[in-house]
DNA sequence: AACTATTTATAAGA
DNA sequence: TTCTTATAAATAGTT
């Protein structure tokens, strides 16, 4: 608009139209902020050259978020519906997947058995036996595990006692006397078992709902094997 | 600008400050226009007057959901997820209940039960055989409500067929003779429990995790006390 | 809404 | 980029 007139259409030559953006671009920006002043309006302006960059210019004393949902409630239309649907979606769905879930855990645990139909019912307890069954297996592998692992300690101590004791004997009766056989083994190994590994694996099977409150007492030993 | 230079700061006169935002605003779409032909520019303008009327310009060929799209997209901050922050959150939360749940069921089927301490083993079988018992009195709930409704049934029908009977009997015999006692029941009772409401129960009961896999033989009935 | 004297924006060149 | 400047465009005040 000076030193020539120009037509208003696609400057072909980009270092011009760049130049043009950047010129314009400011221009367009002043007035905004004049106008903003001048008639107490809000403005915002979003641009974008044709490379993509960003412009941005917005009335002081308003945030671009404010502007936008100033925006929605004057227009009336929501914006951001469409980002919601999707998660609306979502969300329903998996309430749903939790209610089947919900129902099918309180079905496990017998309640509302109510609905189900003989041949459900009996499915169920099919299954569930076989899931016991399950957790019972892994119930002895785990006591079998703690039994093992008490075991190699309990050996491993026996083991240190021994050459403690034999030292000792050795060194009370004969300097020179260095190694002796299981004398005495026999006795240590009964006083310990007997408070040892076994009772503790024990005490860690009350599985069978039986009545008893207290520790488990010697008559669990009885039922153990019918556990498994 | 013309007729007289002004300070950029608020037209205190209303109609003046009204007329300046129209025409001042008509000159910035002009130039939001220009700029968009001349550089290939998306430019976006919303601006609210003091009296909290919107006025847009958007470059044509672009709406201006998109242009916030964009807009979100170059910015890189999710302008929207405020909005959403509350679903988000439930999200996250059913997304949590629902992971538990399926690890509960996962236990109670056996699955995974690596997991668990022997205590925990414990507790879960104790649980499970409890909620099998629930299932099995249901169940036996189930078959006694059929056996009822069979007998019932069975019942009936034995009335009618009595009934028609004697009328035979006693249309055959003495057209005055209508009514009679029992004659002949007890016979056809058991002639239809031997196949009727009795078998169909059995049937449905292979609960017991038996190695038999043919239909239900009369030793079945032998177990039938035993399972509830 | 139209007019117009003036201010402002800016195209082209440096 | 920025500055310059001739000129086009915008617009304040008026009708």
């Amino acid at each position: 608009m000076a030193r020539g007139k120009i037509q208003i259409k696609r400057i072909e030559n980009t270092t011009n139209r760049q130049v043009t953006y950047s010129k314009r671009r400011n221009g367009l920006f002043k007035k905004a902020n004049e106008l903003t002043v001048l008639c107490d309006a809000k403005v915002s302006i979003i641009m974008f050259s044709s490379t993509g960059k960003l412009h941005e210019y917005i009335s002081p004393s308003i945030s671009t978020k404010q502007f936008f949902d100033q925006y929605q409630m004057t227009v009336g239309i929501d914006l951001w519906n469409s980002h919601y649907e999707n998660m609306q979606e979502n969300l329903k769905k998996l309430k749903d997947v939790n209610r089947n879930l919900r129902r099918e855990i309180r079905l496990r645990m017998g309640d509302c058995s109510n609905d189900l139909s003989m041949e459900e019912l009996r499915l169920l307890e099919e299954e569930m036996d076989k899931s016991v069954k399950v957790i019972r297996e892994r119930k002895f592998k785990v006591i079998t595990n703690q039994i093992d692992t008490q075991r190699k300690k309990f050996n491993n101590e026996r083991e240190v006692h021994n050459r403690l004791l034999r030292d000792l004997d050795a060194r009370a009766e004969d300097p020179r006397y260095e190694m002796m056989d299981n004398g005495g083994e026999y006795e240590s190994v009964i006083g310990f078992s007997n408070l040892g590994p076994r009772m503790f694996a024990l005490s860690l099977q009350p599985t069978h709902p039986n009545p008893h409150n207290g520790p488990p007492a010697a008559s669990d030993l009885t039922t153990y094997p019918l556990l498994f």
